[in-house]
DNA sequence: TCTGGGGTCCTAGGACCC
DNA sequence: TCTGGGGTCCTAGGACCC
């Protein structure tokens, strides 16, 4: 299988096109762009419309900032000062305090994600969606897929992208889908990378092992631990001492994956496992002093959950929470019922009994309501399944009331 | 002035059944 | 009166990815 790797870099701005960008921060109402510039600059009429003629003085820097989001992503200009995703906006600031900071719109990219998405299908059905911005493709059977090692279709891809929504993205060519992530990296954001079968030594065996799609954090301190750094290092160490280290299943997918070796196919249909919605608290809440608030947030992550099974048309049965302390440690519950459900009242129903399952003496700065053990709402009718009468309980009822603290 | 929000997959123990 | 082996489901936690 010939695999091919895309990934796209969402950046909407013209104007700040190779200046250190990040996207993220935090939830308030004011990070919207628009509201922020309609505020700070109440003479201009600016619209999503000429959104993109803002002259740079007027986006928002990072200094100045304080909250408690973190960055979702940021531009190659940004990633020089060592700023990056997932990182706390103010770390982000004392590493690059002239950084524009844009807020987080997620419309609009679901929006350039279909987009993408489409004029790839268009060209080469076979695709794999890894989330907003990226996608395999196995384009075996594309018609000149095989011209210049794929070069061609590549450059014939990227194109088309560009001229339908303006955005870049870098391409990787390989063999099979692990090579062809890594080959997206070589060239980022508007690159074309081929890797072949003989390339592994000189290209990949360099790199650190943490290029690897699925060696995180953890990992790779554990390979350090043992002196492996490069990929290399980790295909120079026997298959069955990586496994007695490193466990049978994943020590040997590790010495295949330094070996190059990836054989799974391009998935071009997925059902979702589970739907979930979470929310972090703008300041740590505690379960006897903010029980209102809490208890507000609760029923509205609940019936997110819901509104999103509605919207894709599941129904799940297994229902849970999660839980995260001031201290950042995370507890999760759930609870399987006996009938699938799809109304925010069961789940919030559910997900209350949940929550009496934990400790609810410490602070708390994250909630989250989870539905798992989906099936698709037009199965389940075919089925003739019906949904359990509603609990006799109103669930406006206080949920971090007495009883989930009585211990 | 640490640490988002959506997911997937894996492991491991216990219940329960045959 | 000692204690099998396999299979499935449920639950909790954790690693990892975008």
């Amino acid at each position: 299988m010939d695999a091919f790797y895309a990934s796209v870099e969402l950046l909407r701005y013209p104007q700040l096109k190779g200046l250190p960008v990040v996207i993220g921060g935090g939830r308030r109402r004011e990070d919207d762009l628009l509201a922020r510039l309609r505020v700070a600059h109440p003479e201009h009429a600016w619209s999503e419309q000429n959104l993109h003629e803002i002259p740079l003085d007027f986006f928002p820097r990072i200094a100045g900032y304080t909250g408690r989001g973190v960055i979702t992503t940021a531009t190659y200009a940004a990633r020089q000062f060592g700023v990056g995703s997932a990182m706390g906006v103010m770390k982000a600031a004392k590493l690059c305090p002239d950084a524009i900071l844009l807020p987080v719109d997620f419309d609009q990219y679901r929006h350039y994600s279909q987009r993408f998405k489409a004029i790839i299908t268009d060209i080469a059905p076979s695709m794999e969606n890894r989330g907003v911005d990226e996608v395999y493709i196995d384009f075996t059977d594309v018609p000149g897929g095989q011209r210049e090692g794929g070069r061609v279709l590549a450059r014939l891809i990227q194109k088309a992208i560009f001229d339908d929504t303006g955005l870049t993205c870098s391409v990787g060519v390989a063999p099979n889908k692990l090579l062809a992530k890594m080959a997206s990296e070589f060239n980022k954001p508007n690159g074309i990378s081929i890797v072949q079968p003989e390339d592994l030594e000189a290209m990949i065996w360099p790199l650190p092992c943490r290029k690897i799609n699925g060696i995180g954090p953890k990992a790779e301190a554990k390979l350090v631990q043992h002196d492996i750094h490069s990929i290399g290092d980790l295909a120079k160490r026997d298959r069955l001492w990586l496994m007695q280290h490193f466990g049978k299943s994943y020590g040997a997918w590790l010495h295949d994956a330094a070996h190059g070796k990836d054989e799974r196919p391009i998935e071009t249909a997925s059902e979702p496992v589970s739907i979930s919605r979470e929310t972090t608290f703008e300041h740590d809440l505690h379960a006897v002093r903010d029980r209102e608030a809490l208890g507000a947030i609760f029923t509205r992550l609940s019936e997110q959950v819901a509104a999103d099974l509605q919207r894709k048309g599941y129904v799940g049965k297994t229902i849970g929470i999660k839980l995260r302390y001031d201290n950042f440690q995370s507890v999760t519950r759930d609870q399987t019922l006996t009938a699938y459900v799809n109304q925010a009242q069961a789940i919030r129903q559910a997900a209350g009994q949940c929550l009496k399952r934990v400790d609810l003496t410490r602070r708390l700065r994250l909630l989250g309501v989870r539905v798992g053990s989906l099936m698709k709402l037009e199965d389940w009718q075919a089925q003739g399944l019906r949904a359990e009468a509603a609990p006799a309980q109103p669930y406006t009822e206080s949920l971090f009331g007495d009883d989930s603290l009585s211990k």
